[in-house]
DNA sequence: CTATTTTTTTCGAGCCTCGAATTAAAGAGG
DNA sequence: CCTCTTTAATTCGAGGCTCGAAAAAAATAG
């Protein structure tokens, strides 16, 4: 709105259009990306040749194909691997995984480490972060793939203006300042993301179809967490990522939360929530800091068999959890949900009990236009948001601006 | 993101630009210009020239000023006020008014009338409208000036897309399609928005410093209602004008709201809802559908004297807009909140209660950080706010592109 | 070996912004 | 009253960018 534009601006936006074409479609000829972006033939040259001398993107003959249309045959351009690399990192609860990424999207190293976050000083949890990146980048030096960018995928909150960890239940430290340490270390940009929110864009990119412009990802599983997308458009908050579903309040002066407040819809519907239920437990019972998937399992199991207090408590789960997106529903307008993570697998025991909450609530008006959806893996998910993610990143800030190093970039190994 | 950038789009912008900082500041320099916008003087020169070739700016020679500098003095150029007019229509409970604006912002005609919303008919609503329109669109007429735009500002809920209010207190019907008809009578595009929107651009406009990238407005009326600025934007739903603050769930199956259902925030903090619960009403009787805004501040007043039902009914009130208040600040961060209309007047009575509520939800972090405003009357406000965004549909949509007839406006009288 | 078909590149026209130089319009001072 | 100084605004050429039309390239068909 504020912004003045200047005449490269235009190409700019341009360059990104057409990474943006070819990170979607893998392969386009250059008549293919004239059609898809809408360039004339004439810009799609300009642009293409610009960008296979930078070495970003690369033509892919195809000597195989054997060319079954009359005409000079298309020539396939596809992202060049070696262009750069990118580092995903997913830090969850007693978890530590990394990921080094080549330009295409195509993984050359991972690496995973089991850690007892919860009693990790803030000290050891960026030292074990930078340890792993650091295996990641000296690997990324013997093949001589350059890192352009490092992305943090955390469950909690995160600060996308200081790039920190503002606070988490898989650590009793608030604000670890992930992204200045990181940097300092390699001298590479680092972000740091919410879990959900990288959830959120990895729905979007697997099935365009269904998660296009307006879509809530929510994530069940030990807490509640979300990833919204709203005009095509990952939300987040006007500082912090920000949407915090599941601390939401559900009932004033509820049952004990993880977070130390009270009656927030985690309280209710995640894991250790609905185990406490489950067992009968008193609502104001401190949360147990883990609970095996394999328990909630069986409480479901049970619950499906027949009355009970474990039927209750995931009613109680699935009347939080509707209510929650009735009261989100009355700030966005409905949208389909994927309900993603193990907690996911109840759904059948969750569906109606949300559906009853949300007909209670404004969102209610619209509710034959709902569909719910479930993907119950989400550690894969996050991984792939995060680290395309990252690669968009380098995508529009980095090989947009022409002023970048012409050649130089071709000293890929073999 | 998907948008294919031309060359002339970068004039339209910065043609946006330019028209924008006029609209903030009434009065510029060319030179002033280049330094508010950024654009080189060479550049600002080009565009003001064209404008003024295309009668949308005008130079405003002032005689008196004497000019204090040494050096050429600057001319100041400004919004021409016969370049365009554009109506905004407010409607709300048992009012309907509207307003023939000039392009600068000054008010040409004014017209009100009083009508009976609740009892009329779906079309006697849109030809009340349509009535008053065309008597402004008569006077504009005979004066020579083009109405370009009509913007409607409604109480309740509307869709951005049809441009119809989806639902709405001062109506039983639902999905009135008030854009669509005034079209057709008189060519002249419609949009429809939300009155608490309304409000959030007045106050953006304004007070620019308060109110500038993040604020929330809340309007403290029969009912609650919210618009909400988020990262300097209008926050809007992925269809409908959205923010409906008030029907957020506060109390699952609590107090009958007026919208039907129970447990709203609105069933706790809306007039009818303070006034229910001082008189201890059951919380189930149907919502009275107008409470006088004296009963109210007598209540306030009751509740300021002495400890009774008076009291706990704003306590209840304010709980409820606290805990509504927290709830959204988990999804948005918190952020400065400005209350609006004439419930705010009992803000002493309200702010400890909200403050408390808030703090017991996940917004209470930065509780320090919040800071609540009052502007007791909304009419101006829901006014200022609709021409406002009248103009800037003219200006962004209109005046952006080129191909506008070069004169032919300069047909003013005398 | 030539004609046809399809893809890609080349080239000139027409935008746009910017910096430098130029012109315009005042006050200051003798 | 005339000239110098200062500030504002315009003009002009350079350098981008996109686009359409024409040309070149690279295959198949006959």
């Amino acid at each position: 709105m504020t912004a003045i534009a200047r005449s490269d601006d235009v190409r700019r936006q341009n360059r990104r259009l057409v990474l943006g074409a070819l990170r979607d479609h893998e392969q386009l000829s250059r008549t293919g990306l004239h059609r898809r972006t809408g360039l004339s033939p004439s810009t799609v040259s300009a642009i293409t040749s610009d960008l296979i001398m930078e070495a970003i993107l690369r033509e892919q003959r195809d000597p195989d194909m054997p060319a079954t249309r009359r005409g000079r045959p298309q020539v396939a351009l596809g992202l060049n691997p070696d262009a750069a690399a990118i580092i995903a990192v997913v830090l969850s609860l007693n978890s530590l995984s990394a990921s080094l990424i080549d330009y295409s999207g195509g993984i050359i190293v991972d690496r995973q480490a089991r850690l007892e976050t919860l009693g990790m000083t803030r000290r050891e949890l960026v030292a074990a972060a930078q340890a792993m990146i650091g295996e990641l980048v000296d690997h990324s030096a013997r093949t001589g793939a350059r890192v352009l960018r490092i992305a943090f995928a955390v469950q909690g909150i995160t600060d996308s203006v200081a790039r920190t960890m503002l606070w988490s239940p898989i650590s009793p430290h608030s604000d670890v300042a992930f992204a200045d340490a990181i940097e300092d270390a390699f001298g590479i940009p680092v972000t740091v993301e919410n879990d959900c929110n990288m959830i959120a864009v990895a729905l979007q990119a697997r099935d365009s179809e269904r998660y296009r412009d307006n879509f809530i990802a929510v994530l069940l599983s030990h807490g509640i967490g979300m990833g919204l997308v709203i005009k095509g458009d990952l939300f987040t908050g006007t500082r912090s990522s920000a949407g915090e579903f599941g601390h939401m309040n559900h009932v004033p002066d509820g049952a004990l939360c993880r977070c130390g407040r009270h009656g927030c819809v985690e309280a209710y519907a995640g894991s250790y929530a609905i185990w406490r239920a489950a067992l009968c437990h008193d609502p104001d019972e401190t949360p147990a800091s883990d609970v095996p998937e394999q328990e909630i399992a069986s409480l479901a199991h049970r619950a499906r068999e027949r009355d009970g207090p474990e039927r209750r408590a995931f009613d109680k789960a699935g009347e939080a959890i509707g209510f929650g997106l009735g009261s989100l529903f009355a700030l966005i307008d409905p949208a389909p949900v994927a309900f993603v993570g193990h907690g996911a697998q109840a759904i059948d025991l969750l569906e109606d009990p949300i559906r009853r909450a949300i007909a209670k609530t404004a969102g209610g008006q619209h509710d034959a236009a709902l569909t719910f959806l479930v993907e119950p893996n989400e550690a894969p998910l996050i991984r792939e948001g995060c680290a395309l993610r990252a690669l968009t990143y380098v995508d529009r800030e980095i090989f947009s601006g022409s002023p970048a190093q012409p050649s130089d970039a071709r000293q890929d190994v073999a």
